[in-house]
DNA sequence: AAGCTCTCCTGATGGC
DNA sequence: TGCCATCAGGAGAGCT
């Protein structure tokens, strides 16, 4: 369940291990992997061999890679199970192998795309005039980005009709935020899932936007530090589960607050944890007139 | 037309 | 033991 962290930790070892190196040659495994990528898994390795790798850069939870001598960018999603791995060419296949990447150099390693659920993939796309691949123009900044603009997305808050989980999930709103950092920014900020957007005041916005950032940080500074190893990232087995969370996965466990027993909530085919003294219902918004 | 629901996928787990 | 249902959930297609 990779959110802006885990990818950014996968984009520093991309940098690390990969960025500079020229690609030889492409094997896609499985289709569903490229399946973002229109033209097909022939069309996609071929407009990637030979050209070089530039700077692994990041929006949120897509990460992409600009290929040197060309306006285009390879794409990166790691969806719910996918990883990028760096692997002795001679290591076996992950049974989940979807992608391998070799490089023309003597390094002796190859980046592999490993997926079991496959909502993950990679894909080729023309640059936009800002350096970012079009097919994710309509994705905001991140919370971590210096760019961001806290008050516009305040305003933004504050016009939909929404509820402000939902409002963090919606990666043309915020971007990086997924289930597991929602629930752990709402507990921290002591808001209720299905609190509206519009009833929020600007200095809870704002406290809510720092709380984002701070579980956020929180994780990158665990997550960060296994990054300078030979593979870029195992998700899930790196300490993703290891890092002390407050409210996702909590149920029936005590708040870390005030110790009432969490609660876990049916939501949008997924799971919301919250603490019900913290993080108070909203009063049942009236119709307007 | 913004907001919401559905769907894609595989493996672990639990109930009977 | 085996089989089926449930759950995990990011994001875009498609609906209202």
């Amino acid at each position: 369940m990779p959110e802006l962290p885990e990818v950014e930790v996968v984009r520093r070892g991309l940098q690390r291990w990969v960025s500079g190196r020229t690609i030889a040659e492409v094997e896609v495994l499985h289709p569903r992997a490229v399946r973002r990528h229109p033209a097909g898994a022939g069309d996609f390795a071929a407009r990637l061999k030979g050209h070089s790798v530039g700077i692994a850069r990041r929006r949120g939870k897509y990460l992409w890679l600009p290929l040197a001598d060309t306006d285009t960018s390879i794409l990166g999603h790691l969806g719910m199970s996918g990883q990028l791995l760096v692997q002795p060419e001679d290591a076996a296949d992950e049974k989940h192998l979807r992608i391998r990447i070799r490089f023309d150099d003597r390094l002796g390693t190859e980046l592999r795309f490993v997926d079991q659920r496959t909502f993950g993939g990679l894909s080729l796309h023309d640059n936009t005039p800002e350096g970012l691949p079009d097919a994710i123009a309509h994705i905001a900044r991140d919370p971590l980005d210096p760019a961001f603009d806290d008050a516009a997305f305040h305003v933004a808050l504050r016009l939909r009709r929404t509820t402000v989980k939902r409002a963090l999930l919606d990666q043309s709103l915020i971007s990086g935020v997924g289930n597991i950092y929602a629930d752990e920014a709402l507990w921290r900020a002591r808001l209720h899932f299905e609190r509206p957007t519009a009833t929020l005041t600007r200095p809870r916005s704002a406290e809510l936007l720092s709380h984002v950032r701070d579980v956020m940080n929180a994780a990158l500074a665990v997550g960060g530090t296994s990054f300078d190893s030979l593979y870029v990232n195992v998700n899930g087995e790196s300490g993703y589960f290891d890092r002390s969370l407050d409210a996702y996965g909590r149920e029936d466990e005590p708040c870390r607050r005030c110790g009432t027993p969490m609660r876990r909530r049916p939501w949008m085919n997924r799971s919301s944890y919250f603490c019900p003294r913290c993080q108070r219902a909203p009063r049942p918004s009236r119709t307007s007139s």
